[in-house]
RNA sequence: GGCCCGGUAGCUCAGCUGGUUAGAGCGCCGCCCUGUCACGGCGGAGGUCGUGGGUUCGAACCCCAUCCGGGUCGCCA
């Protein structure tokens, strides 16, 4: 008998007396006498009990090491002693025979595979065909094999057509670092990997296709973060042709939700439409331009309250303040609070509460007493409130009250209804903005969104009031994608750019190919592009990128298992016309 | 590049105010165990305390430098 004639997961109490062949790996052997031992057999699709009931079979399986591949013929049989807890744990099988397919050389392994989630992630990315041995690991990647199925078909199902774009391709000019390859041919000349298809797929809406996506890979020359794998990402990329914001928000309302709660750790998700936020409110009330509105707290601006109380840090600033109601935490809580914003936001938090006698205690509460009842209105507080503020320039105050916002969020369940999905849009992003660099007017997003308003509003408007079709998708606080209506005029393309100190010319050498395609009849489209990986995550529950990415690079974004980036041969760079210039230290 | 946290047995971690022989659980090796299922019992092996320097009678512990890992800010239109 060669192959296998079932897996390790499908037998059952009805196959009892089946003569069966099982191959996969050697998990364990509990021993328990010289003529009695139960083996566990793994494969892809589970475990099934080897009982082992003969001296020479025994004898046999202590010269293979643990995590070796084994074959195993016996007879399906009964268990006298039943699991619950397994699928197969009604049966066990009787071996006849059993054979070695692919020996094990070590009896002790970097890490245990049925703990390999606890083990230095080093060595787990080093080893991560051992770690991806681990049910609970390798189940994240069967998940986001699944979530990326169903994105598949109901993109397909919506009308949508998936088409690839280049992966060697030219360096685009905005944006992030890109990866740049040498070209062989043409010395000192240059592709880069894309960082997002973005120029194709409008080159593909000029094309006359309708409605595109692709989960599409790519490139980026970033650091990481907790959130952000180095290097490569994947997206689900759309574009709709002859379609506007309302066309986009349909679509994704239409093919999330439905994938959220079918595979996801909270079965809820919002239903459409999803609630809209405009910017600027977002950070006025959430203190970010993701929030997570599974959190009820909002922020308030307090500067007229509290900027004078001669509290250093709040003087001449804007101060804002997030009241936290019946709060029960201690005062090692709220140091851990403050402690943790300032980690997060490289600033700090400062606080105070009203007491359940009503007086204002603790943290601040000393520069606030002479106006106690000025604060207690302006802010509404009850006994029991607690109170965290910060400070500083508008953006810097706003963005650490998003991040106290959070950790409060996580405090209590009366602050955070966690076990759903609350998607929301941002809208309405501005379409220029005063870099914080430069001092000068820069766009906002991305240079190819189309103004609200058109020409007309980038000819009459201030251009620091006019706002951009560009748009967010935001979940439970995850950013999973920017979207835009995009300016498929090449006259008001021009205006834009003019706007920011560039002209005709600049749009030609820069976007050349999309220029002229929008010379040429252009359909008003629109698109976005939700990050898959960021969307594995949330479904997954994940906090690390690296728990749903197969092989994934670590934080410096070097592939340990591969021992990427690595040198190469002299040849090659010559090939490649490419000279290394060592940086004395 | 800045800041924060960490690096002690194969793995996860403890190790007090600096004190003489650095511990635990899991794993590994050996023996025992006829229904285990995180099997159990007994015994054993296993350590440049990331690295280098300094302070000290004495350093895993304090100081300096450095390397590595994670988080975060910058960055990611």
């Amino acid at each position: 008998m060669q192959g296998r004639t079932h897996n390790c997961g499908e037998l059952r109490l009805s196959d009892v007396g089946q003569k069966v062949r099982l191959v996969g790996w050697y998990e364990n052997l509990r021993k328990v006498s010289k003529n009695l031992g139960f083996l566990i057999l793994r494969d892809f699709y589970g475990t099934t009990q080897i009982v082992v009931e003969t001296e020479e079979i025994m004898e046999q399986l202590s010269d293979y090491n643990y995590e070796s591949t084994i074959a195993v013929e016996g007879e399906v049989r009964e268990r006298s002693s039943k699991n619950a807890k397994l699928p197969t744990g009604e049966i066990e099988v009787v071996p006849e025979k059993v054979e070695l397919l692919g020996r094990c050389r070590y009896n002790e392994l970097p890490f245990q595979i049925n703990h390999s989630k606890e083990a230095d992630e080093n060595a787990r990315l080093k080893y991560r065909y051992l770690d991806l041995r681990n049910p609970a690991v390798k189940d994240r990647i069967v998940l986001r094999s699944k979530v990326v199925a169903d994105l598949r078909s109901s993109m397909i199902a919506h009308d949508f057509m998936e088409i690839t774009t280049p992966i060697l391709t030219c360096s685009s000019p905005e944006g992030a670092r890109d990866y740049l390859v040498p070209s062989r041919n043409h010395p000192g000349k240059f592709y880069a990997l894309p960082q997002a298809p973005q120029q194709f797929k409008q080159l593909l809406m000029a094309s006359g296709f309708d409605r595109y996506f692709q989960i599409a890979p790519c490139f980026r020359d970033e650091d990481a973060r907790a959130d952000r794998s180095p290097g490569e990402f994947y997206q689900l990329d759309m574009e709709m042709a002859f379609a506007d914001q309302e066309d986009v928000f349909a679509v994704l309302e239409d093919v999330l939700p439905p994938v959220f709660s079918k595979y996801g750790i909270y079965k809820e998700a919002s239903k459409p439409p999803f609630r809209r936020i405009a910017y600027l409110d977002a950070m006025e009330r959430y203190g970010t331009d993701k929030p997570d509105l599974r959190i009820n707290l909002t922020v308030q601006d307090a500067t007229e309250t509290l900027a004078d109380c001669g509290f250093g840090p709040f003087e001449g600033n804007k101060v804002k303040a997030i009241v936290a109601p019946a709060f029960s935490g201690t005062r090692k809580v709220i140091d851990r609070l403050c402690a943790d914003v300032e980690v997060q936001s490289g600033q700090k938090a400062y606080w105070f509460r009203l007491d359940d006698k009503g007086e204002l205690v603790g943290g601040t509460s000393k520069f606030l007493q002479e106006r106690k009842e000025t604060v207690v209105a302006a802010l509404g507080l009850k006994p029991g409130d607690f109170v965290g503020l910060t400070a500083g320039d508008l953006k810097t105050a706003q963005k650490t009250a998003g991040v106290l916002r959070t950790k409060l969020g996580g405090l209590s369940d009366a602050y955070m209804k966690k076990d759903c999905y609350e998607f929301c849009w941002i809208v309405d992003f501005p379409m220029y903005e005063i870099g914080e660099e430069s001092g000068e007017l820069e766009f906002c997003h991305n240079p190819f969104s189309m103004p609200q308003g058109g020409l007309k509003a980038l000819e009459e408007q201030d251009p620091l009031e006019i706002l951009a079709w560009q748009y967010d998708l935001v979940c439970n606080g995850v950013e999973l994608s920017s979207g835009a209506v995009r300016n498929h005029d090449p006259e008001i393309m021009v205006k834009a750019f003019q706007i920011v100190g560039l002209g005709e010319e600049d749009v030609k050498a820069k976007f050349p190919a999309m220029y002229n395609a929008f010379c040429y009849g252009a359909p008003p489209h629109a698109g976005i592009a939700p990050g898959v990986d960021r969307m594995v995550m949330l479904i997954a529950g994940e906090e690390s990128i690296r728990e749903i990415i197969p092989f994934p690079m670590n934080k410096n974004a070097q592939d340990v298992m591969m021992g990427a980036p690595a040198e190469v041969e002299p040849r090659q760079l010559e090939d490649v016309h490419i000279q290394i210039v060592r940086e004395e230290k």
